[in-house]
RNA sequence: GCCUCCUUAGCUCAGUGGUAGAGCAGCUCACUCGUAAUGAGCAGGUCGAGGGUUCAACUCCCUUGGGAGGCUCCA
């Protein structure tokens, strides 16, 4: 007999060998049914493998992200099936469950697939799916497995396998299909009742650009068709929230092939908007003790190759402009620190001076690939609400924590609770990546990691993301689809004070080297628009909002009425349309709505007699009536109410 | 940059070889209206661009611009 011990402390004993699924029967029936993988002794596996020691237990369902992650992994598998039984000779890369759904990575050879193909497939799926096909688990030898895998030609697979360690291996069968997998997997396909393949795209093998692109096949399946038709309806509303849908609906802002691809034009409202972030950091900064400085556009080539950036950008870039004077040559700046780092070294500091907090509002240029380019969120020309911290090294950890809490002030009066933060260091395996020293690089990475944990900030770490000059700790936000983007970032660097030779003066009257820390709070202008218009629908905060409120007359006998409010309202600030249509009230009110104008004023009869307006709150109905006076002073107090700094 | 797909009126989209369609927006007229769509009429497109096949191309083929979803990249 073995103990099996649940979630809840309670310890139960089982004849060995057991297996996890006919605990959940013994439980009952219905958790029997819905149960779809299980952690034994913190190892997630199949339902089916035998429990043979005395073992910790849960049991996952839908609800559980290990439950998704078996289901969506069999249907991987299922797939896979139904493209060898469509397609045979297919040859087969890897499967995995992402995080909404899974994918196969295939090759089908000559063949090309295309969109009609995904129904073909998911038809397939669904007939297989319905035989409840059992998954079942064998190990295997790597000879064995490196045998089965090569004579069915399935060189990707082999590939894998040779990689392996023998006795690690192990293969998974249903019906037909067979593959090299570590599990865990369902019982069987039953459970799997809804299926949609979503899309196609090209996924370089292993992830490699120098190796072949294979056919990437994406799809998601639930237990429940109830399940898939809510999830169509949300990437449908997800659709809908799009930042490059409502930016240009809203006329926020817009592209054009003539200006060129990845190159924003922001029209006046978004413009406004745009405006409006920049004075309120401002505001911000000036508190914080920040100097704000101007540079050019441009730098000369040889600025870039004293900060690196050439070197390791420069075939990447919009290339040098040359001048009439025999070879000069120009960049538009792909970043400001170079700039700052001169504006550092145009006067003498003392260590009493430090740490010295440049910042600039500066437009740079990047010649990203154009397949990266992507609405505001990724373009070639951006504005990052860039700074840059030189500071003693005692002072760096200090310093760090004060950026932090800026960024954590700042997502909050703009109520930013979605991002996650993530500490993005070398990759162990690659340090000749990375320019630097080994010993700044680890007092750089430990000053990160105790900075974050001291402000008591949930972190996630990850390596291999840091930037070539040092390790950074960044803020992601997730998109209308669950794409993520770096917004906020803060960059520790020792690399550029060396290259610049930046110093300052001791207590000791000895020249010493400063540490810089490159730091942004929305990241680009761009992309943190994007994400406000993602997360809001367009229905900005009162005071971003570019027009505030919209007269409506009942009739077009009270446009006199309303014209007079109208004045009387942009004289107080308060950035006012009129809607002298000849239509009816219901319609303004409509049009108006759907522009997002966070105020309607209704003026007929009754308010031209009394001297009001009918307020509408968007979104919320009827406010009742205010003078006009009294409506400007409501605004400020809600506006007000949003901003306090 | 690579893979698959898309590109028709200001916007959203029909139209798979026989000289271009709808809804919304716009304009005109009527209505003068009380909290999410009044009605009628008009106007609007060299079907992204260039080349080819064909008696005939929005439709098929090639090149190219732009876009979408991914991959790679992201100072």
């Amino acid at each position: 007999m073995i103990k099996v011990t649940f979630p809840d402390g309670s310890v139960k004993e089982y004849k060995e060998g057991i297996t996890s699924l006919e605990i959940a029967e013994q439980i009952s029936p219905r958790l029997a049914k819905e149960v779809l993988s299980a952690t034994v002794n913190n190892e997630v596996i199949d339902l089916t493998r035998p429990i043979t020691t005395d073992s910790k237990l849960v049991l996952h369902k839908w609800d559980d992200a290990e439950g998704k992650h078996a289901f969506w992994h069999s249907s991987a598998h299922l797939m896979a099936e139904a493209i060898e039984a469509l397609w045979p000779g297919t040859k087969f890369g890897i499967g995995p469950a992402i995080e909404n759904g899974f994918y196969y990575d295939i090759d089908p050879g000559d063949k090309s697939l295309n969109e009609s193909d995904l129904l073909l497939i998911e038809n397939k799926m669904k007939e297989l799916a319905s035989k409840d096909l059992t998954y079942s688990r064998r190990n295997v030898s790597k000879k064995e497995a490196l045998n089965i895998f090569s004579t069915k030609g399935d060189e990707y697979k082999v590939e894998l396998i040779t990689d392996l360690q023998d006795g690690t291996i192990s293969l998974y069968t249903q019906g037909n299909f067979t593959d090299l997998c570590r599990g865990p997997h369902l019982p069987s396909t039953e459970p799997i009742k809804a299926i949609k393949i979503l899309s196609l795209a090209g996924a370089y093998w292993r992830g490699d650009e120098k190796r072949k692109m294979l056919t990437r096949v994406y799809g998601i399946t639930f237990p429940k068709q109830k399940l898939l038709d809510e999830y169509l309806v949300f990437l449908e509303e997800a659709r809908r929230r799009d930042h490059r849908r409502i930016g240009k609906e809203l006329e926020l802002f817009t592209f054009s092939p003539k200006v060129g691809m990845g190159l924003p034009l922001w029209m006046p409202k978004g413009s406004d908007i745009r405006s409006k972030l920049i004075e309120f950091l401002t505001v911000i900064l000036r508190k914080r003790g920040y100097k704000i400085v101007a540079t050019p556009h441009i730098g000369n080539v040889n600025l870039y190759k004293t900060s690196g950036h050439f070197e390791k950008y420069g075939a990447d870039s919009f290339q040098p402009i040359s001048t009439p004077q025999e070879g000069e040559q120009f960049m538009l700046k792909p970043m400001n620190c170079p700039h700052h780092c001169e504006i550092y070294n145009a006067t003498p500091h003392s260590y009493k001076d430090l740490p010295l907090r440049m910042a600039e509002f500066g437009t740079v240029y990047r010649y990203e690939q154009s397949g990266e380019l992507h609405g505001l969120t990724r373009v070639r020309s951006f504005t990052q609400d860039d700074a840059h911290h030189f500071c003693r090294h005692d002072q760096l950890r200090e310093e760090f924590k004060s950026i932090i809490d800026l960024v954590l002030y700042v997502f909050r009066i703009l109520n930013f609770n979605e991002y996650t933060a993530q500490i993005s260091l070398r990759d162990p395996d690659n340090k000749e990546k990375y320019i630097g020293s080994e010993e700044n690089w680890e007092k750089a990475e430990r000053d990160i990691i105790e900075a974050a944990a001291e402000k008591n900030l949930e972190t996630v770490i990850v390596t291999g993301e840091a930037a070539f000059y040092g390790p950074k700790l960044d803020f992601m936000v997730k998109d209308a689809i669950g794409r993520k983007w770096q917004l906020g970032t803060i960059q520790v660097d020792y690399n550029l004070p060396e290259r610049f030779d930046l110093t300052y003066n001791g207590s000791d009257n000895q020249k010493h080297r400063p540490v810089m820390i490159h730091r942004t709070i929305f990241g680009s202008l761009e992309r943190f628009v994007a994400v406000l218009i993602e997360n809001t629908s367009g229905k900005f905060p009162l005071w971003l909002a570019p027009e505030k409120a919209v007269i409506l007359p009942i009739s077009e006998k009270f446009n006199d009425y309303a014209r007079k409010v109208l004045e009387l309202l942009n004289n107080s600030d308060i950035c006012t349309l009129i809607d002298e249509r000849s239509e009816k009230i219901g319609k303004k009110i409509r049009d108006n709505e759907l522009k997002r104008i966070p105020f309607l004023l209704i003026v007929g009869e009754k308010e031209e007699e009394s001297g009001s307006v009918s307020v509408r709150k968007q979104g919320d109905g009827d406010k009742g009536a205010m003078k006009p006076d009294e409506f400007v002073n409501f605004v400020n107090e809600e506006i007000k109410k949003e901003i306090d700094l």
